[in-house]
RNA sequence: CGGGGCGUGGCUCAGCCUGGUAGAGCACUCGGUUCGGGACCGAGGGGUCGGAGGUUCGAAGCCUCUCGCCCCGACCA
């Protein structure tokens, strides 16, 4: 069924991956219409295509935070300055990147006011009043909100000045019950970027330098980019007692001695979509997975004589039995541009799936279907169109994730030789998962020779016997595997 | 925060060196013919050249200051 059409180069000022993948990033961004820079500086306007995108992730993280217990809250964006302060590694480590509120009209604020630059003080100030006895835990509570943190240097998605995000905030009554949240929602992320976004994520544990100011552990998920280059897309972190202890939330336990709460946060941004972008764009433009797709399907209907009496009503036919099924639809029957226009626009703005229909397709009952991931053409019989476009997509994502699967295992390595190391983190370099010491030195010597950091430590490690293995660096004993990649 | 680059119709840019009162392509509006891989013809609209000051008979252009943005490095979701 498939024929061999060649897709001719159209002219277009997306830049080639391989000529600039960061001017690559901007100009699908900015051509795609997902976003757009503002008069703010540092700051971004989603445009309606891109935030699509953020709702559709939003419902999809959103429907697993609730199956595994948790509800939504809304906290203030601005936080007293001496409730931000009590928590000393969390200021000193995000104090330099705070926005301050110093006026309230003209009337200078007897006590400065933070923008959040994530929530963790001002939620843990109202667990602390919440939570008396271990009946009031666990608190399981998420945020969808806004954050503020003053970057020097920005990019699309990858890192404004204000982003938007959900945070999780929980409270247990014990620290294994903690570790235990922590790790699940780590589960929810990586199951989220694979099922939905397609986008194949290695999941562990942060190293000392590389976690949450103020928390235990941090665990992380990391994709690959297509230019080689490993991307943060969530965290979360086991607190410890680190906040209780400086917000004072306190209860009564089963014993009946007072205790602090164990506490968690974890949060997942705008920078998945980002990330979306990165892990399966290619030179045409942005190729979007069909369950995060605003429009998984684009209907461009050849016009031509009284096509609007004739292919219209069929397009339209076609796009309310695609629609019942649950398949997002867009018809495009603008006439003020060709069909030629359409199909490349689409496939620049990452439509999975595009039907032509046109006055030869009513004569033999068949529309023409292209995939925008493989660009295959196909003749399909109008008869049980809808539920075949239904499984095309289900193919469509599986093919994506494969795909992304497949560049991966290109692009990882294993090596216990820092010649080879240095040597791969050259160009296009990907993962890395090489023996470590442990020592923060190492980790700082590595990555000012080689700008690779440790993006994780794999939760695998556990089992793997490390004896005889010596660091990649300096050749020490090793006491575990890590991740290496460089980083955005 | 260090280095580099750029601000001229909506967008991309030319013009600046060598001052003489603003252009191109795309986009947009109207009319018509088209439409199965970025159509064509015709007619139009739109810019106090980032801002302030200076030099000059005259400044987009030269000088000074200033604001903003982008890129590359050190820090971060």
């Amino acid at each position: 069924m498939a024929n061999e059409n060649e897709i001719p180069d159209f002219p277009t000022s997306i830049t080639p991956q391989s000529q600039d993948f960061g001017r690559w990033y901007i100009d699908v961004v900015r051509r795609a219409e997902l976003a757009d820079y503002s008069p703010v500086k540092g700051c971004m306007v989603i445009r309606p295509y891109g935030y699509a995108i953020w709702e559709l992730m939003q419902q999809g993280l959103d429907k697993r935070f609730k199956a595994t217990g948790h509800v939504n809250a809304y906290f203030p964006m601005f936080i007293p300055e001496s409730l931000f302060m009590k928590e000393a590694e969390h200021v000193e480590g995000f104090a330099p990147e705070v926005a301050w509120v110093t006026h309230g009209g003209k009337e200078q604020l007897e006590e400065r006011l933070v923008v959040r630059p994530t929530s963790e003080t001002i939620i843990g100030t109202m667990y602390a009043k919440w939570v008396q006895s271990w009946r009031d835990l666990p608190i399981l509570i998420n945020q969808w909100a806004n954050v503020v943190r003053w970057e020097k240097v920005t990019r699309l998605f990858l890192r404004t000045t204000e982003f938007l995000w959900q945070e999780g905030h929980t409270a247990h009554e014990t620290a294994e019950e903690a570790e235990e949240e922590t790790r699940k929602m780590l589960g929810v992320y990586k199951e989220f970027a694979q099922t939905e976004l397609a986008m194949p994520v290695m999941d562990g544990l942060k190293t000392e330098s590389e976690k949450f100011a103020g928390a235990d552990r941090t665990y992380s998920i990391e994709a690959l980019m297509r230019d080689g280059r490993a991307l943060q897309a969530g965290t979360s972190h086991n607190l410890g007692q680190n906040f209780a202890k400086g917000y004072d939330i306190k209860f009564q336990a089963r014993d009946k001695s007072v205790q602090y709460a164990w506490t968690t946060s974890w949060g997942v941004s705008t920078r998945l979509i980002g990330g979306l972008i990165m892990t399966h764009g290619d030179d045409g433009g942005l190729i979007l997975p069909p369950r995060i797709a605003p429009y998984q399907v684009v209907i461009v209907p050849i016009p031509r004589g009284n096509w609007k009496e004739t292919v219209l009503p069929k397009a339209q036919e076609i796009r309310d039995a695609l629609t019942a099924l649950g398949v997002r639809v867009m018809l495009d029957d603008r006439d003020s541009q060709t069909p030629g226009w359409k199909f490349n626009e689409w496939e620049m703005r990452g439509v999975p799936l595009r039907m032509e229909i046109g006055p030869k397709d009513l004569e033999k009952q068949t529309v023409v279907l292209a995939r925008r991931d493989t660009r295959e053409k196909s003749f399909v019989p109008m008869d049980g169109l809808a539920p075949h476009v239904v499984q095309l997509l289900d193919t469509i994502q599986q093919a994506l994730f494969e795909r992304a699967i497949a560049f991966r295992t290109e692009h990882t390595s294993s090596t216990g030789s820092y010649d080879e190391f240095k040597a791969t983190m050259e160009g296009r370099p990907g993962f890395v998962i090489s023996p470590w010491c442990g020592s923060a030195t190492c980790e700082a010597e590595i990555k000012t020779e080689t700008q690779a950091t440790i993006r994780n430590i794999p939760f695998e490690t556990d089992a793997v016997p490390m004896a005889g293995q010596t660091c990649l660096k300096c050749h020490a004993p090793a006491t575990t595997l890590a991740w290496f990649a460089k980083s955005y």
